[in-house]
DNA sequence: TAGTATGTACTACAACTGTAGTAGATGGCC
DNA sequence: GGCCATCTACTACAGTTGTAGTACATACTA
């Protein structure tokens, strides 16, 4: 593609950690190094090891900051909706060609759905249409 | 289960590369570092390269090895079904919080699918039901 | 058998990630 | 004002990945 567009949604990925941390940040709606690692507790990380991930993720411009007091606040930057389509769209393009389809329908063989579940997705579908 | 079958599937996760490498080994059904970049040509890579991921893959478990004539044929070891598996189910554990009906839910609110797609799938459902 | 071709093994190196310690800055309390 | 608590910034280090060059082994060919 060209070069430089930097309005382009370029695709994010991050590790399971990273993703963490920018999850627990969303439901915090912004906060410190420090109130992400007690939100994260159950991960057992020092704050230090998340204030380093946050920093880095601010690097790469997923999170902005501001001082605060004697605190740094960290809020994400980017959607996280925009995250997550971004990695399962790489997931896809990786595992499945692709081919969404292919997710979908391995899913289902896998045998996590069943037919009233599909029928609830199809009313998803149906409503969500128009919604956009 | 008993502990003498060590043949778990431990979570295999593979990066973008690492897979491609894998599928387009299980396409040929073993071969050399050689055979495989040519399979894979269009990623730009250094047979050498191949060559590193290929060992680092083998001493990962994912594949074996065993030297034929002056070449070394890599196998892979793990089904990739089962990679594949164990990939989706760490994306919807991170993403998805282990909710693969989530993903399902996002996928269709993605747009991605359209009413008879869902009527495929939940032909596929249907059917697939007593066939594992 | 000597030379050429070919294939791997080893080494290298940069970037990124996971993880955390330490030092320094800053704010609060007595 | 001085001390303590707290928070970040910086540094560190090991492991993984992406990438590939170089050297060495081996096979084929004339």
């Amino acid at each position: 593609m060209a070069h430089g567009v930097s309005r382009v949604k370029k695709s994010v990925k991050l590790s399971d950690q990273q993703f963490q941390v920018v999850q627990a940040l969303n439901k915090l709606g912004g906060a410190s190094a420090r109130e992400v690692q007690q939100e994260l507790n159950h991960l057992g990380l020092a704050h230090t090891t998340i204030g380093t991930v946050m920093s880095r993720l601010e690097k790469k411009g997923v999170l902005s900051s501001k001082v605060q007091g004697r605190e740094r606040i960290y809020r994400c930057t980017v959607d996280e909706g925009a995250i997550r389509q971004s990695m399962v769209n790489s997931m896809i393009s990786t595992l499945f060609k692709g081919d969404s389809k292919a997710l979908m329908a391995y899913l289902v063989s896998e045998g996590e759905f069943d037919i009233d579940e599909l029928d609830e997705l199809k009313k998803l579908v149906q409503h969500g249409e128009d919604n956009d």
